[in-house]
DNA sequence: TAGTATTATCGTAATATTGCAATATTAAAA
DNA sequence: TTTTAATATTGCAATATTACGATAATACTA
């Protein structure tokens, strides 16, 4: 089908995935990068920096947005915008405590 | 198009949207948070657990194994496997890497 | 060896993702 | 106010993912 049960699995398990699916296009990976090598706010140049499209770029950063990992302005000309640590370490916090909790001790 | 431009990005990058792209799914992320809570590697009731068809959990243990986080045997009856804690470790590390390095000081 | 239980594969349908051209929207500058 | 530059949205095509029924393959057991 395509659609995940996701009735069937527990609200950790989902927001773990949802993280998840936000790394796992190399391009976002490669957005936040370069989001986080810059000094200022200023994000203009992503499109030359990463070699897609306006539109795919657009299209990566409101999937970034959307899982609360930018903030700034939004709107119209001249977009600024960076990363919010807050909610990054938030997410590097939940990754680690599956990762940790996640300790098998069998094989 | 739904293929993703790989060529545009580093080895680095493709490689951490890999691994998220493994937890990208709660049926995976749950198969993985049932396979740690097991005391052993005797892991047949996976399908009556997790609640989707065999066919489908047979399908997300491979995306899982492929990534290398299951270590066992994985032919035949009586299917026998665990979690690589090397490799998940390995894991681990890598996106507290990439969430380290990225740590923007704007806005 | 025949039967049984377990996992893998195939085929297929439904949905999601990715990408871009064209166009719209937005806000600053002239 | 018109122009211009930057970002968003729309529409669409190509590909990927997810899911499962049917079936095959595998290995244990009687």
């Amino acid at each position: 089908m395509g659609a995940s049960k996701t009735e069937i699995h527990t609200s950790v398990q989902i927001e773990i995935a949802e993280i998840a699916k936000v790394l796992s296009h190399p391009a976002r990976v490669a957005i936040l990068d370069y989001i986080s090598k810059q000094d200022a706010c200023i994000c203009t140049d992503l499109v030359d920096e990463i070699g897609l499209s306006q539109p795919t770029i657009s299209q990566h950063l409101q999937v970034i947005r959307n899982a609360g990992l930018l903030k700034g302005t939004f709107e119209g000309k001249r977009l600024c915008y960076c990363i919010d640590m807050e909610r990054f370490q938030e997410i590097q916090q939940l990754l680690n405590q599956f990762f940790n909790h996640t300790a098998a001790q069998c094989c």
